[in-house]
RNA sequence: GCACCCAUAGUUCAAUGGAUAGAAUUACGGAUUCCGGUUCCGUCGAUUGGGGUUCGACUCCCCAUGGGUGUACCA
């Protein structure tokens, strides 16, 4: 039982027994003692003063004592106003600690055999162009979030979605044929996505000359978008596709495998990867039908035109559109034929779409087109919704050529880390391959870490220079100081110095914060798996690194004569290491032995 | 027009309805010169505005302002 748990459970004896007040343990809702008071943890009374009908005061009184007498953890206490401090007999906190570093799953729960399976839909790519830093944000927060639903016991099948087929694909494939003389990544050089991304923008620039030109001609936008010949090729592009011509399918094959390839590379240097990986081109018929089993049932309607829609004017949206008039599938019914698909595969008990914030709207959608079609998990499917990704210099935008491309951030992030640490100085002794795999380290983990540690939902600002900084809430300083410990760590094994019992030593000030930083981890593992957010195991990470420096500024350990005590301190060392190791794991970022 | 989301120090971010709203960064001052430099401490500085609920509101509700996104044949 971990001390807020039995703090938890005394403070509901005592208010039973002292007001004869029934109260859940899980209520009492303890807290760390702000530093500014004596105590390490706090409850606040104010909930039961009118069930005792006393003052604040007296009530925080009279638990406390009541704690005192009956629970052997509680050394002291003290009141004030509604709030009651809890002083901890202070060599508890080393039964406290000497658990966690027994516990080599410290903050995980096990996954058992009526483990729920949660299913995490991320990345979801467009083939027709490579992966860009909205992307990334997109991918760290998926593999992020299976993690930590990992460790809160779940099963998890990590899933992707490849939108593989449509206009978009055929506007690449168009400007290949037309203007890049058989070119592929083998004979230019040039990574899958990239060369392919490079086929749109040519089929954008040549038929934005087009619409200009037919525009000067006198056509209005529309006309002239409408009548470009390129456009027009395009869609009879995607017409032979959808009736499966052999050479449009074997070229869309050829070009897609290139993009695959490319986006591989990208997946396995980021450090993530999927169990399933579905293509919109083998679910988006799935789809289709499901829509028309839906009109069978009437849950659907179908106008004059041919067109088929859903009313949900009664749960305050609009008409949706689900099959055009010429029959043909929106996204929208891709999404149902996907869905379909995947709960035939798995028994999924949670669905969560790792999506865009500019999709609220369809996901609502979703949710109620899929519970009115029969599916018990569309009413409480998850949209985990995140805001777009900033640039200190603004919004990127495609037109303007500002995207920032995921593999050339990755690139420039993994140079600027080996540049730091040459010019810091500490490469001596490394090989070149050791420092490549430090850099490598580094360079990723500060880019993860800045765009983990943000609120998911709000946009937010990526600011390279400063999250590569060794100093401040980044992913560098607490690389650092977990280096750090590994090495006073290794020391430690090096001087052979045997470990001796500490359960009699009284910890200070510095350690018992150390401790009981370390002790809130699994809740805040817990915390995090409840409320989908990365960033609470990010910014935990962080403080306790911070916490542990001041204890390590504070409290020498190799220099510490007494072995009890230094036996304390390197516990510390150790325990710490280990929740910074896996707070960062969960974040999908790995920490260096030195750096 | 309608719907949804966001608004906190100069800047970038925190704060299960709990105490005097925390960090980081910037600037200035100090400690340590040590187990690894990138450690530690201090000073300056903020809840968009107005109502309401509550013992208690950055947090919940209403209104206003500002920003973002979506909105029936793109994905």
């Amino acid at each position: 039982m971990s001390i807020d748990q039995i703090i938890s459970s005394a403070v509901a004896k005592a208010v039973k027994e002292l007001y004869n007040v029934d109260v859940a343990p899980e209520s009492v809702g303890p807290q760390p003692t702000r530093k500014e008071f004596e105590g390490n943890v706090t409850v606040v009374v104010f909930p039961w003063v009118k069930a005792a009908r006393k003052a604040p005061e007296a009530v925080g009184n009279e638990i406390g004592a009541w704690l005192v007498a009956n629970e052997p953890a509680v050394k002291a206490f003290n009141v004030v106003k509604g709030f009651l401090n809890i002083v901890i007999e202070p060599t508890y906190w080393n039964t406290v600690l000497e658990r966690i570093v027994a516990d080599k799953d410290f903050g995980r729960r096990p996954v058992t055999d009526d483990s729920k399976l949660v299913m995490v839909e991320y990345s979801s790519p467009n083939t027709n162009k490579p992966l860009h830093l909205g992307h990334l944000r997109n991918i760290l927060l998926g593999y992020s979030l299976s993690e930590i639903l990992k460790a809160c016991g779940n099963k998890v099948v990590k899933t992707n979605i490849v939108n593989d087929r449509g206009i978009h694909i055929c506007k690449s494939m168009l400007a290949w044929k037309k203007w890049f003389n058989g070119a592929t990544p083998e004979s230019t050089g040039i990574k899958g996505d990239h060369l392919i991304g490079d086929c749109y923008v040519a089929f954008d620039k040549h038929y934005k000359a087009e619409v200009a030109e037919l525009m000067e001609k006198g056509m209005t936008k529309e006309e002239a978008e409408a009548a470009s010949p390129l456009m027009l090729e395009a869609r009879e592009m995607l017409r032979r596709w959808e009736d499966k011509d052999p050479e449009v399918r074997s070229l869309w094959e050829m070009m897609n495998a290139w993009v695959y390839a490319g986006f591989d590379e990208t997946y396995a240097r980021m450090g993530v990867d999927f169990d399933k990986i579905y293509y919109e081109s083998e679910t988006y018929l799935e789809g289709k039908e499901k829509v028309l089993e839906g009109l069978d049932k009437g849950v659907m309607y179908r106008r004059e035109d041919g067109s088929v829609w859903a009313d949900l004017t009664a749960d305050g949206l609009d008409h949706k559109l689900l099959l055009r008039s010429d029959g043909t599938s929106v996204y929208m019914t891709q999404d149902i034929g996907t869905a379909k698909l995947r709960f035939r595969d798995y028994p999924i008990d949670k669905m969560i779409y790792v999506v865009g914030n500019e999709q609220n709207y369809h996901f609502q959608v979703l949710s109620l087109l899929l519970d009115k079609l029969g599916f018990s998990w569309g009413k409480d499917l998850v949209h985990f919704s995140y805001g777009m990704v900033e640039l200190p210099e603004g919004r990127m935008k495609s037109r303007e050529g500002t995207v920032v491309d995921a593999d050339d951030l990755m690139a420039e992030m993994v140079d600027t880390a080996r540049e730091v640490s040459e010019s810091l100085g500490k490469t001596d002794g490394l090989t070149p391959e050791e420092m490549d795999a430090i850099a490598e380290i580094v360079g990723l983990g500060a880019l993860k870490y800045f765009l983990l540690k943000v609120d998911p939902r709000k946009n937010m600002t990526f600011n390279p220079k400063e999250s590569i900084d060794f100093n401040g809430n980044t992913g560098p300083f607490i690389q650092y100081t977990y280096a750090r410990i590994r090495s006073v760590l290794r020391r430690a094994a090096e001087a052979g110095t045997a470990a001796a019992d500490y359960s009699a030593v009284e910890p200070c000030e510095k350690e018992i914060a150390l401790i009981q930083r370390l002790a809130s981890y699994p809740g805040v593992v817990a915390e995090a798996g409840r409320s989908y957010s990365p960033a609470l195991i990010a910014n935990y990470v962080y403080d306790l690194a911070k916490e542990y420096n001041q204890f390590y500024h504070d409290c020498p350990v190799l220099r510490e004569s007494d072995d009890a005590v230094r036996s304390l301190r390197l516990a510390l060392c150790d325990a710490t290491s280990r929740v910074i190791a896996s707070g960062m794991a969960l974040l999908g970022i790995k920490v260096p032995e030195r750096m």
